[in-house]
DNA sequence: AAGGCAAATGCAAATATTTGCATTTGTCCC
DNA sequence: GGGACAAATGCAAATATTTGCATTTGCCTT
């Protein structure tokens, strides 16, 4: 999904309201290529409305990315991104230690692991990162 | 490892100080099964020891679960959990959305990607773990 | 268009966790 | 055993993020 129409009506097709501020979210991610954190959307959101709160960015990011919207990444320095899901298929991601790159994955060990080692889990969500040091920062470090 | 003078005998190996701080805390988590978090750890360590901040009780925790010492466990309350590793090989959880009950998985994904997927990074580090209900909850909230 | 209900929001307080810097401690070498 | 140096610690302040509760808003029904 690539444009914003499309965006609100998949969020209404999951049964959630279309908010003045989830509609301005989705608007400056669509704007703005790669990943972001709550507070530049928070600052985004400021900009483009009247006034928001922060707790309402970290719910709307938690919304969105419940519903498959949005990738969420969570940084070495524990700090959060996140990003349309345009492959709009569910994946993971490769992170840069050193200068926080992001790369996509399009492995998802969910699919592949045994269902007899689930224990009997339902509704099993896959939280799956990788961490390292990428090309570029390698070569800056010798 | 199961007893306080291997896990001091590699703490040494890797480098690191046999500090008061981190007898206790791996002498705590010898004698109590299952996981703990910092708050649980700092009042062990406060209660066998003088006096301790929690600073040094998440830098000490990094550092044995960075050596391979503890595995470490983000719930869903977003709170960190902590055990030694007995199992001693890399491995991963999976953890119940309701009671946080904690099983293991044999499984990694790492040792399964392809290589060529990795778009050269190194030093690479998987994080991961998956969530859902487990049988008794799922009988609970029938 | 008006009313009602649940969902979304604002606010303020609390959470776990991290960090910079000055001080202390453990270990290695003599 | 004593001294030196780096690693570990204490302290206080800062971080991102979450939560409870009262209020507002979006959307459905009439």
């Amino acid at each position: 999904m690539t444009n914003l129409a499309d965006l609100e009506r998949y969020l209404t097709s999951q049964g959630y309201k279309l908010t003045r501020n989830r509609r301005i979210i989705l608007q400056g991610l669509l704007n703005k290529a790669g990943w972001s954190n709550a507070r530049e959307i928070h600052a985004y959101v400021l900009a483009h409305n009247n006034k928001v709160n922060f707790s309402t960015i970290y719910r709307n990011l938690d919304a969105l990315t419940s519903i498959g919207l949005l990738c969420r990444v969570e940084r070495p320095d524990a700090v959060n991104y996140y990003t349309l899901n345009h492959a709009s298929g569910h994946h993971h991601h490769l992170i840069c230690k050193s200068c926080h790159k992001i790369c996509e994955l399009e492995f998802c060990p969910l699919s592949l692991i045994d269902p007899e080692a689930l224990h009997n889990f339902t509704e099993v969500e896959c939280k799956f990162d990788l961490y390292g040091f990428c090309r570029e920062c390698q070569e800056k470090n010798k």
